[in-house]
DNA sequence: CACGATATTGCACGATCATGCATGATGTGG
DNA sequence: CCACATCATGCATGATCGTGCAATATCGTG
Protein backbone atom coordinates (compact mmCIF):
# COMPACT_ATOMS: atom_id res chain seq x y z
CA UNK A 1 0.00 0.00 0.00
CA UNK A 2 1.07 3.50 -0.84
CA UNK A 3 1.97 5.83 2.07
CA UNK A 4 -0.31 8.34 0.67
CA UNK A 5 -3.36 5.91 0.01
CA UNK A 6 -2.66 4.66 3.42
CA UNK A 7 -2.30 8.41 5.09
CA UNK A 8 -5.80 8.91 2.71
CA UNK A 9 -7.47 6.23 4.27
CA UNK A 10 -6.74 7.35 8.00
CA UNK A 11 -8.26 10.79 7.26
CA UNK A 12 -11.38 8.82 5.87
CA UNK A 13 -11.19 6.73 8.61
CA UNK A 14 -10.75 9.35 11.40
CA UNK A 15 -13.82 11.38 9.86
CA UNK A 16 -15.91 8.05 9.96
CA UNK A 17 -15.35 7.24 13.47
CA UNK A 18 -14.00 10.12 15.45
CA UNK A 19 -10.84 8.20 16.42
CA UNK A 20 -7.39 6.38 15.73
CA UNK A 21 -5.96 3.86 17.75
CA UNK A 22 -2.24 3.17 16.44
CA UNK A 23 -2.04 -0.38 17.32
CA UNK A 24 -5.10 -1.61 16.08
CA UNK A 25 -4.65 0.39 12.41
CA UNK A 26 -0.97 -1.04 12.58
CA UNK A 27 -2.79 -4.62 12.61
CA UNK A 28 -4.79 -4.10 10.23
CA UNK A 29 -3.00 -2.60 8.11
CA UNK A 30 -0.44 -4.85 8.12
CA UNK A 31 2.52 -2.38 8.87
CA UNK A 32 4.59 -1.80 12.11
CA UNK A 33 3.22 0.45 14.13
CA UNK A 34 6.38 2.77 13.70
CA UNK A 35 4.60 3.49 10.26
CA UNK A 36 1.37 4.64 11.87
CA UNK A 37 3.07 6.70 14.59
CA UNK A 38 4.69 8.53 11.73
CA UNK A 39 2.05 8.56 9.37
CA UNK A 40 -0.19 10.56 12.83
CA UNK A 41 2.41 12.59 13.27
CA UNK A 42 2.88 13.95 9.44
CA UNK A 43 -1.02 14.47 9.32
CA UNK A 44 -0.84 16.36 12.87
CA UNK A 45 1.76 18.82 11.51
CA UNK A 46 -0.12 19.48 8.63
CA UNK A 47 -3.11 20.54 10.75
CA UNK A 48 -5.35 17.62 9.20
CA UNK A 49 -6.19 15.81 12.93
CA UNK A 50 -4.83 16.26 16.33
CA UNK A 51 -2.15 13.29 17.98
CA UNK A 52 -2.72 12.43 21.14
CA UNK A 53 -1.32 9.16 22.96
CA UNK A 54 -2.18 6.60 21.88
CA UNK A 55 -3.79 7.47 18.54
CA UNK A 56 -5.14 10.69 17.34
CA UNK A 57 -8.54 12.39 17.55
CA UNK A 58 -10.20 14.40 14.74
CA UNK A 59 -9.06 18.04 14.87
CA UNK A 60 -10.82 21.07 16.15
CA UNK A 61 -13.31 22.36 13.53
CA UNK A 62 -12.54 26.21 13.61
CA UNK A 63 -9.21 25.22 12.36
CA UNK A 64 -10.63 24.45 8.79
CA UNK A 65 -11.54 28.26 7.58
CA UNK A 66 -7.82 28.80 7.07
CA UNK A 67 -7.08 25.91 5.01
CA UNK A 68 -10.74 26.51 2.84
CA UNK A 69 -8.84 29.97 2.36
CA UNK A 70 -5.65 28.44 1.55
CA UNK A 71 -7.74 27.37 -1.64
CA UNK A 72 -7.70 30.42 -3.22
CA UNK A 73 -4.04 30.90 -2.98
CA UNK A 74 -2.36 30.10 -6.52
CA UNK A 75 -0.23 26.58 -7.01
CA UNK A 76 2.75 29.06 -7.63
CA UNK A 77 2.45 30.76 -3.96
CA UNK A 78 1.86 27.33 -2.21
CA UNK A 79 5.08 26.09 -3.71
CA UNK A 80 7.15 29.11 -2.93
CA UNK A 81 5.53 29.22 0.68
CA UNK A 82 6.35 25.47 1.26
CA UNK A 83 9.80 26.06 0.20
CA UNK A 84 10.20 28.68 2.61
CA UNK A 85 9.00 27.10 5.26
CA UNK A 86 11.74 24.96 5.11
CA UNK A 87 14.14 27.48 6.13
CA UNK A 88 12.60 28.01 9.47
CA UNK A 89 14.59 26.64 12.02
CA UNK A 90 13.00 26.05 15.74
CA UNK A 91 13.50 28.56 17.99
CA UNK A 92 14.05 31.40 15.73
CA UNK A 93 12.97 34.46 15.84
CA UNK A 94 11.11 35.76 12.63
CA UNK A 95 9.49 38.70 11.23
CA UNK A 96 6.98 37.68 8.64
CA UNK A 97 5.58 40.86 6.58
CA UNK A 98 2.02 40.62 4.88
CA UNK A 99 0.91 39.45 2.27
CA UNK A 100 -0.62 36.51 0.39
CA UNK A 101 2.60 35.08 -0.60
CA UNK A 102 3.68 34.88 3.44
CA UNK A 103 0.12 33.48 3.85
CA UNK A 104 0.92 30.34 2.06
CA UNK A 105 4.33 30.42 4.06
CA UNK A 106 2.59 30.02 7.37
CA UNK A 107 0.26 27.33 6.03
CA UNK A 108 2.97 25.28 5.20
CA UNK A 109 4.70 25.38 8.29
CA UNK A 110 4.41 22.77 10.61
CA UNK A 111 2.06 22.67 13.12
CA UNK A 112 4.11 21.86 16.34
CA UNK A 113 6.74 24.20 15.27
CA UNK A 114 8.67 26.10 18.46
CA UNK A 115 9.45 30.15 17.53
CA UNK A 116 9.04 33.62 17.54
CA UNK A 117 7.25 35.45 14.82
CA UNK A 118 7.10 38.95 14.55
CA UNK A 119 4.40 40.74 12.18
CA UNK A 120 2.76 44.15 11.31
CA UNK A 121 0.04 42.09 9.37
CA UNK A 122 -3.03 41.28 11.25
CA UNK A 123 -3.72 38.89 8.83
CA UNK A 124 -0.54 36.85 9.05
CA UNK A 125 -1.19 36.84 12.64
CA UNK A 126 -4.59 35.51 12.49
CA UNK A 127 -3.54 32.67 10.43
CA UNK A 128 -0.57 31.98 13.18
CA UNK A 129 -3.49 30.82 15.92
CA UNK A 130 -3.87 27.39 15.48
CA UNK A 131 0.38 27.26 16.11
CA UNK A 132 0.28 26.49 19.67
CA UNK A 133 3.86 26.71 20.62
CA UNK A 134 4.89 29.75 18.16
CA UNK A 135 4.88 32.85 20.35
CA UNK A 136 3.18 35.64 18.19
CA UNK A 137 4.70 39.58 18.85
CA UNK A 138 2.02 41.81 16.66
CA UNK A 139 3.68 45.41 16.03
CA UNK A 140 1.02 47.92 15.82
CA UNK A 141 -0.13 50.87 13.76
CA UNK A 142 -2.15 52.64 11.12
CA UNK A 143 -3.71 49.80 8.71
CA UNK A 144 -2.76 50.52 4.77
CA UNK A 145 -5.80 48.53 3.88
CA UNK A 146 -4.12 48.26 0.48
CA UNK A 147 -1.80 45.41 1.58
CA UNK A 148 -3.19 44.76 5.21
CA UNK A 149 -0.66 46.12 7.16
CA UNK A 150 0.13 48.29 10.07
CA UNK A 151 2.36 51.47 9.05
CA UNK A 152 3.74 54.53 10.67
CA UNK A 153 6.31 55.78 13.41
CA UNK A 154 5.40 53.80 16.19
CA UNK A 155 5.65 51.31 13.81
CA UNK A 156 9.17 51.57 12.55
CA UNK A 157 10.13 52.17 16.24
CA UNK A 158 9.07 49.02 17.36
CA UNK A 159 10.42 47.19 14.63
CA UNK A 160 13.85 49.29 15.49
CA UNK A 161 14.16 47.47 18.78
CA UNK A 162 13.71 43.77 17.67
CA UNK A 163 17.15 41.83 16.47
CA UNK A 164 15.30 38.95 13.85
CA UNK A 165 17.48 35.82 12.82
CA UNK A 166 15.12 35.88 9.80
CA UNK A 167 12.93 38.42 7.63
CA UNK A 168 10.33 36.90 4.74
CA UNK A 169 10.33 40.11 3.04
CA UNK A 170 7.65 41.02 0.90
CA UNK A 171 7.51 42.77 -2.67
CA UNK A 172 6.53 44.12 -5.93
CA UNK A 173 9.35 44.47 -8.10
CA UNK A 174 12.58 42.57 -8.41
CA UNK A 175 15.18 44.27 -10.96
CA UNK A 176 18.92 44.01 -11.51
CA UNK A 177 18.97 47.92 -11.26
CA UNK A 178 15.82 49.22 -9.44
CA UNK A 179 16.60 46.51 -6.57
CA UNK A 180 13.79 45.81 -4.37
CA UNK A 181 10.86 48.00 -5.14
CA UNK A 182 7.17 48.30 -3.89
CA UNK A 183 3.89 50.46 -4.56
CA UNK A 184 3.38 52.42 -1.48
CA UNK A 185 6.05 55.20 -0.20
CA UNK A 186 5.72 54.53 3.29
CA UNK A 187 5.27 50.73 2.88
CA UNK A 188 8.90 50.72 0.91
CA UNK A 189 10.54 53.02 3.82
CA UNK A 190 9.00 50.74 6.34
CA UNK A 191 10.42 47.54 4.71
CA UNK A 192 13.68 49.03 4.94
CA UNK A 193 13.43 49.34 8.26
CA UNK A 194 12.71 45.10 8.57
CA UNK A 195 15.77 44.39 6.72
CA UNK A 196 17.79 46.84 9.13
CA UNK A 197 16.12 44.25 12.17
CA UNK A 198 16.75 40.94 11.31
CA UNK A 199 20.38 39.19 10.20
CA UNK A 200 18.86 37.60 7.03
CA UNK A 201 16.67 38.55 4.54
CA UNK A 202 14.62 36.42 1.91
CA UNK A 203 12.62 37.30 -0.56
CA UNK A 204 9.69 35.71 -2.05
CA UNK A 205 9.13 36.25 -5.89
CA UNK A 206 6.42 34.94 -8.34
CA UNK A 207 7.56 35.00 -12.07
CA UNK A 208 5.68 37.90 -12.31
CA UNK A 209 7.21 39.91 -10.14
CA UNK A 210 11.24 38.78 -11.23
CA UNK A 211 12.39 41.77 -13.54
CA UNK A 212 9.76 44.80 -12.76
CA UNK A 213 9.88 47.17 -10.82
CA UNK A 214 7.23 49.75 -8.83
CA UNK A 215 7.87 53.43 -7.75
CA UNK A 216 9.24 52.93 -4.86
CA UNK A 217 12.74 51.56 -3.92
CA UNK A 218 13.33 49.56 -0.47
CA UNK A 219 16.95 48.32 -1.23
CA UNK A 220 19.39 47.36 -3.58
CA UNK A 221 19.54 43.77 -4.16
CA UNK A 222 22.52 43.15 -1.85
CA UNK A 223 20.24 43.34 0.98
CA UNK A 224 18.88 40.58 0.02
CA UNK A 225 20.19 37.03 1.53
CA UNK A 226 18.27 34.35 -0.19
CA UNK A 227 15.80 34.50 -3.11
CA UNK A 228 13.22 31.76 -3.50
CA UNK A 229 12.06 31.79 -6.96
CA UNK A 230 10.21 29.11 -9.43
CA UNK A 231 12.67 29.29 -12.01
CA UNK A 232 16.20 29.26 -12.22
CA UNK A 233 18.05 31.91 -11.32
CA UNK A 234 18.39 35.18 -12.69
CA UNK A 235 21.66 35.71 -14.23
CA UNK A 236 21.95 39.47 -13.17
CA UNK A 237 21.12 38.20 -9.24
CA UNK A 238 24.52 39.56 -7.38
CA UNK A 239 26.94 36.97 -6.07
CA UNK A 240 26.33 37.12 -2.80
CA UNK A 241 22.80 36.65 -3.19
CA UNK A 242 21.82 32.84 -2.75
CA UNK A 243 18.67 31.61 -5.30
CA UNK A 244 16.57 28.96 -4.31
CA UNK A 245 14.10 27.10 -6.78
CA UNK A 246 11.06 25.80 -5.35
CA UNK B 1 -9.98 4.16 25.29
CA UNK B 2 -7.38 6.76 24.78
CA UNK B 3 -7.13 8.92 27.40
CA UNK B 4 -7.88 12.32 25.39
CA UNK B 5 -11.31 10.45 24.04
CA UNK B 6 -11.99 9.87 27.97
CA UNK B 7 -11.41 13.43 29.15
CA UNK B 8 -13.64 14.37 26.42
CA UNK B 9 -16.91 12.33 27.08
CA UNK B 10 -16.30 13.67 30.69
CA UNK B 11 -16.77 17.20 29.23
CA UNK B 12 -19.62 15.99 27.46
CA UNK B 13 -21.05 14.15 30.35
CA UNK B 14 -20.47 16.98 32.72
CA UNK B 15 -21.96 19.59 30.19
CA UNK B 16 -25.17 17.59 29.75
CA UNK B 17 -25.57 16.49 33.53
CA UNK B 18 -23.98 19.20 35.32
CA UNK B 19 -22.41 16.61 37.46
CA UNK B 20 -19.57 14.03 37.88
CA UNK B 21 -19.58 11.26 40.09
CA UNK B 22 -16.33 9.50 39.87
CA UNK B 23 -17.02 5.87 41.28
CA UNK B 24 -20.05 5.98 38.67
CA UNK B 25 -18.15 6.47 36.16
CA UNK B 26 -15.26 4.36 36.87
CA UNK B 27 -17.44 1.20 36.53
CA UNK B 28 -19.41 2.73 33.53
CA UNK B 29 -15.92 3.54 31.75
CA UNK B 30 -14.51 0.26 33.09
CA UNK B 31 -11.38 1.70 34.26
CA UNK B 32 -9.96 2.39 38.08
CA UNK B 33 -11.45 4.91 40.52
CA UNK B 34 -7.78 6.43 40.22
CA UNK B 35 -7.88 7.08 36.98
CA UNK B 36 -11.05 8.90 36.73
CA UNK B 37 -10.04 10.74 39.82
CA UNK B 38 -6.86 11.73 37.67
CA UNK B 39 -8.59 12.82 35.11
CA UNK B 40 -10.49 15.36 37.16
CA UNK B 41 -7.32 16.38 39.09
CA UNK B 42 -5.93 16.91 35.46
CA UNK B 43 -9.35 18.88 33.69
CA UNK B 44 -9.66 20.87 36.87
CA UNK B 45 -5.77 22.22 36.98
CA UNK B 46 -6.96 23.43 33.39
CA UNK B 47 -9.96 25.15 34.79
CA UNK B 48 -12.58 23.30 32.26
CA UNK B 49 -14.33 22.08 35.94
CA UNK B 50 -14.40 22.39 39.31
CA UNK B 51 -13.75 19.08 41.74
CA UNK B 52 -15.61 18.56 44.36
CA UNK B 53 -15.26 15.36 46.86
CA UNK B 54 -16.83 12.59 45.33
CA UNK B 55 -16.55 14.18 41.71
CA UNK B 56 -16.78 17.34 39.80
CA UNK B 57 -19.18 19.79 38.73
CA UNK B 58 -19.42 22.79 35.88
CA UNK B 59 -16.51 25.40 36.35
CA UNK B 60 -17.70 29.10 35.13
CA UNK B 61 -18.15 29.00 31.86
CA UNK B 62 -15.43 30.20 29.18
CA UNK B 63 -11.88 30.74 29.53
CA UNK B 64 -11.31 28.59 27.10
CA UNK B 65 -9.61 28.68 23.50
CA UNK B 66 -11.44 30.98 20.77
CA UNK B 67 -11.23 27.86 19.06
CA UNK B 68 -13.18 25.71 21.24
CA UNK B 69 -16.13 28.37 21.21
CA UNK B 70 -15.57 29.59 18.16
CA UNK B 71 -17.26 27.21 16.12
CA UNK B 72 -20.50 28.26 17.09
CA UNK B 73 -21.29 31.52 15.62
CA UNK B 74 -24.78 31.53 16.96
CA UNK B 75 -27.79 33.27 16.32
CA UNK B 76 -27.40 34.70 19.68
CA UNK B 77 -23.60 37.23 19.01
CA UNK B 78 -25.54 37.88 15.32
CA UNK B 79 -28.19 39.51 16.63
CA UNK B 80 -26.26 40.98 19.77
CA UNK B 81 -23.64 42.75 16.95
CA UNK B 82 -26.32 43.79 14.65
CA UNK B 83 -28.16 45.90 18.19
CA UNK B 84 -24.43 47.05 18.90
CA UNK B 85 -23.80 48.32 15.15
CA UNK B 86 -26.46 50.88 15.60
CA UNK B 87 -24.82 52.01 18.71
CA UNK B 88 -21.68 53.23 16.20
CA UNK B 89 -21.99 57.29 14.87
CA UNK B 90 -20.23 58.03 11.94
CA UNK B 91 -16.82 59.98 12.51
CA UNK B 92 -16.40 58.32 15.83
CA UNK B 93 -13.34 56.83 17.32
CA UNK B 94 -14.24 53.26 18.63
CA UNK B 95 -12.05 50.54 20.84
CA UNK B 96 -13.25 46.84 19.77
CA UNK B 97 -12.09 44.44 21.82
CA UNK B 98 -11.32 41.08 20.50
CA UNK B 99 -13.56 38.14 20.49
CA UNK B 100 -16.33 36.34 18.14
CA UNK B 101 -19.11 38.55 19.79
CA UNK B 102 -17.37 41.49 18.75
CA UNK B 103 -16.87 39.61 14.82
CA UNK B 104 -20.50 39.59 14.50
CA UNK B 105 -20.20 43.29 15.44
CA UNK B 106 -18.05 43.90 12.43
CA UNK B 107 -19.87 41.98 10.23
CA UNK B 108 -22.95 43.77 11.03
CA UNK B 109 -21.76 47.19 10.37
CA UNK B 110 -22.63 49.45 7.68
CA UNK B 111 -20.06 48.91 4.49
CA UNK B 112 -19.91 52.70 3.75
CA UNK B 113 -19.42 53.28 8.04
CA UNK B 114 -16.94 56.30 8.34
CA UNK B 115 -14.85 55.93 11.41
CA UNK B 116 -11.17 55.12 13.60
CA UNK B 117 -11.72 51.96 14.58
CA UNK B 118 -8.68 51.41 17.30
CA UNK B 119 -8.45 47.52 17.89
CA UNK B 120 -5.59 44.73 19.70
CA UNK B 121 -7.08 41.93 17.84
CA UNK B 122 -5.56 40.99 14.50
CA UNK B 123 -8.79 38.83 13.84
CA UNK B 124 -10.70 41.91 14.12
CA UNK B 125 -8.58 44.01 11.85
CA UNK B 126 -9.22 40.98 9.51
CA UNK B 127 -12.01 41.48 9.52
CA UNK B 128 -12.03 45.11 9.25
CA UNK B 129 -10.62 44.81 5.69
CA UNK B 130 -13.58 45.94 3.27
CA UNK B 131 -14.62 48.76 5.05
CA UNK B 132 -12.75 51.15 2.83
CA UNK B 133 -13.51 54.20 4.97
CA UNK B 134 -12.99 53.01 7.77
CA UNK B 135 -9.24 53.76 9.29
CA UNK B 136 -8.20 50.59 11.52
CA UNK B 137 -5.37 52.01 14.19
CA UNK B 138 -3.56 48.20 15.26
CA UNK B 139 -2.42 47.91 18.71
CA UNK B 140 0.90 45.68 18.57
CA UNK B 141 1.85 43.54 21.72
CA UNK B 142 2.49 39.87 22.63
CA UNK B 143 -0.42 37.50 21.39
CA UNK B 144 -2.53 35.46 23.64
CA UNK B 145 -3.63 32.42 21.30
CA UNK B 146 -6.34 31.44 23.84
CA UNK B 147 -8.15 34.83 22.78
CA UNK B 148 -6.17 35.84 20.00
CA UNK B 149 -5.52 39.68 21.11
CA UNK B 150 -2.28 41.30 21.80
CA UNK B 151 -1.48 41.96 25.71
CA UNK B 152 1.56 43.52 27.57
CA UNK B 153 3.48 47.00 28.69
CA UNK B 154 3.46 48.45 24.94
CA UNK B 155 -0.28 47.39 24.62
CA UNK B 156 -1.25 49.12 27.71
CA UNK B 157 0.14 51.97 26.77
CA UNK B 158 -0.39 52.64 23.16
CA UNK B 159 -3.80 52.73 24.62
CA UNK B 160 -3.44 55.30 27.02
CA UNK B 161 -2.57 57.43 24.58
CA UNK B 162 -5.98 57.15 23.06
CA UNK B 163 -9.02 58.99 23.68
CA UNK B 164 -11.93 57.18 22.29
CA UNK B 165 -15.51 57.77 22.37
CA UNK B 166 -16.69 54.25 22.48
CA UNK B 167 -15.80 50.81 23.62
CA UNK B 168 -16.64 47.70 22.87
CA UNK B 169 -15.61 45.36 25.53
CA UNK B 170 -15.46 41.78 26.05
CA UNK B 171 -16.41 39.81 28.94
CA UNK B 172 -16.83 36.50 30.42
CA UNK B 173 -18.92 37.19 32.95
CA UNK B 174 -21.08 40.01 34.47
CA UNK B 175 -22.44 39.49 37.93
CA UNK B 176 -24.03 41.87 40.31
CA UNK B 177 -21.30 41.35 42.66
CA UNK B 178 -17.94 40.30 40.84
CA UNK B 179 -18.56 42.92 38.51
CA UNK B 180 -16.97 42.31 34.94
CA UNK B 181 -14.88 39.35 35.09
CA UNK B 182 -12.80 37.25 32.59
CA UNK B 183 -10.34 34.48 32.42
CA UNK B 184 -6.91 35.43 31.98
CA UNK B 185 -4.96 38.22 34.61
CA UNK B 186 -3.17 39.97 32.14
CA UNK B 187 -6.19 40.60 30.07
CA UNK B 188 -8.46 41.71 32.93
CA UNK B 189 -5.73 44.35 33.07
CA UNK B 190 -5.69 45.47 29.99
CA UNK B 191 -9.75 46.09 29.74
CA UNK B 192 -9.31 47.86 32.27
CA UNK B 193 -7.08 50.30 30.33
CA UNK B 194 -9.30 50.11 28.06
CA UNK B 195 -12.17 51.21 29.82
CA UNK B 196 -10.17 54.47 31.16
CA UNK B 197 -9.52 55.22 27.32
CA UNK B 198 -13.29 55.65 26.12
CA UNK B 199 -15.97 57.57 27.17
CA UNK B 200 -18.47 55.25 26.97
CA UNK B 201 -18.54 51.37 27.88
CA UNK B 202 -20.44 48.70 25.95
CA UNK B 203 -20.33 45.25 27.00
CA UNK B 204 -22.31 42.68 24.34
CA UNK B 205 -23.70 39.82 27.03
CA UNK B 206 -24.83 36.49 25.57
CA UNK B 207 -27.46 34.93 28.01
CA UNK B 208 -24.40 32.45 29.27
CA UNK B 209 -22.41 35.39 30.54
CA UNK B 210 -25.08 36.87 32.84
CA UNK B 211 -24.95 36.29 36.60
CA UNK B 212 -21.80 33.93 36.23
CA UNK B 213 -17.99 34.68 36.82
CA UNK B 214 -14.51 34.11 35.66
CA UNK B 215 -11.65 34.21 37.99
CA UNK B 216 -10.32 37.74 37.31
CA UNK B 217 -12.19 41.50 38.02
CA UNK B 218 -12.04 43.58 35.06
CA UNK B 219 -14.49 46.50 36.62
CA UNK B 220 -16.92 47.20 38.74
CA UNK B 221 -20.23 47.29 36.70
CA UNK B 222 -20.49 51.00 37.18
CA UNK B 223 -18.11 51.16 35.03
CA UNK B 224 -20.33 50.10 31.83
CA UNK B 225 -22.59 52.73 29.78
CA UNK B 226 -24.47 50.19 28.00
CA UNK B 227 -25.12 46.70 28.67
CA UNK B 228 -26.55 44.76 25.44
CA UNK B 229 -28.56 41.54 25.74
CA UNK B 230 -31.45 39.07 24.53
CA UNK B 231 -33.42 39.28 27.56
CA UNK B 232 -34.40 41.87 29.85
CA UNK B 233 -33.06 43.81 31.73
CA UNK B 234 -31.78 42.01 34.73
CA UNK B 235 -33.00 43.71 38.14
CA UNK B 236 -29.28 43.76 39.89
CA UNK B 237 -27.86 46.35 37.03
CA UNK B 238 -27.05 49.70 38.69
CA UNK B 239 -29.22 52.69 37.67
CA UNK B 240 -26.58 54.51 35.66
CA UNK B 241 -25.94 50.89 33.38
CA UNK B 242 -28.72 50.89 30.28
CA UNK B 243 -29.51 48.16 29.18
CA UNK B 244 -30.49 47.43 25.50
CA UNK B 245 -32.27 44.40 24.65
CA UNK B 246 -31.44 42.70 21.01
C1' DC C 1 22.06 1.02 -17.67
C1' DA C 2 24.60 3.07 -13.72
C1' DC C 3 24.72 6.20 -10.21
C1' DG C 4 23.51 9.06 -6.45
C1' DA C 5 19.67 11.25 -4.08
C1' DT C 6 15.48 10.65 -1.74
C1' DA C 7 11.64 8.18 0.47
C1' DT C 8 9.91 4.57 3.05
C1' DT C 9 10.01 1.23 6.39
C1' DG C 10 11.26 -1.50 10.43
C1' DC C 11 14.08 -1.92 14.49
C1' DA C 12 16.63 -0.56 18.75
C1' DC C 13 17.03 2.50 22.43
C1' DG C 14 15.94 5.47 26.15
C1' DA C 15 12.24 8.65 27.53
C1' DT C 16 7.62 9.57 28.57
C1' DC C 17 2.88 8.43 29.56
C1' DA C 18 -1.08 5.84 31.47
C1' DT C 19 -2.72 2.77 34.73
C1' DG C 20 -3.66 0.26 38.94
C1' DC C 21 -2.35 -0.65 43.55
C1' DA C 22 -0.69 0.41 48.25
C1' DT C 23 -0.41 3.75 51.75
C1' DG C 24 -1.42 7.30 54.65
C1' DA C 25 -4.03 11.72 54.79
C1' DT C 26 -8.31 14.15 54.54
C1' DG C 27 -13.11 14.87 54.26
C1' DT C 28 -18.11 13.34 55.28
C1' DG C 29 -21.96 11.85 57.84
C1' DG C 30 -23.76 9.87 61.82
C1' DC D 1 -15.72 10.86 68.16
C1' DC D 2 -16.04 7.00 64.97
C1' DA D 3 -16.75 4.48 60.62
C1' DC D 4 -16.35 4.99 56.06
C1' DA D 5 -15.69 7.02 51.66
C1' DT D 6 -12.75 9.72 49.07
C1' DC D 7 -8.47 11.64 48.17
C1' DA D 8 -3.31 12.57 46.97
C1' DT D 9 1.04 10.53 46.54
C1' DG D 10 4.59 7.25 45.41
C1' DC D 11 5.69 3.34 42.93
C1' DA D 12 5.87 -0.56 39.61
C1' DT D 13 4.52 -2.10 35.16
C1' DG D 14 3.40 -2.11 30.60
C1' DA D 15 2.14 0.69 26.66
C1' DT D 16 3.38 4.32 23.77
C1' DC D 17 6.48 7.78 22.01
C1' DG D 18 10.41 10.14 19.49
C1' DT D 19 14.91 9.62 17.60
C1' DG D 20 18.68 7.69 15.27
C1' DC D 21 20.10 4.11 12.24
C1' DA D 22 20.29 0.78 8.67
C1' DA D 23 18.13 -1.81 4.89
C1' DT D 24 15.45 -1.44 0.95
C1' DA D 25 12.79 0.64 -2.66
C1' DT D 26 11.96 4.41 -5.75
C1' DC D 27 13.16 8.33 -8.46
C1' DG D 28 15.81 11.40 -11.29
C1' DT D 29 19.64 12.10 -14.17
C1' DG D 30 23.46 11.48 -17.01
Amino acid sequence: MLTRERKALLLDRLAAEGRLVATALAHELNVSEDTIRRDLRELAAEGRLTRVHGGALAASPTHRPLAERGALQTEAKVRLGRRAAELVRPGQIVILDGGTTHLALVQALPRDLRATIVTHSPTVAAALEPFERVDVLLIGGTLLKLSMVALGATTAEAFGRIAADLLFLGVTGVHPEAGLTTGHPEEAALKACLIRSAAETVVLATPDKIATTSPFQIAPLEAVTTLVTLDDRPAWLPDGVDCLAA
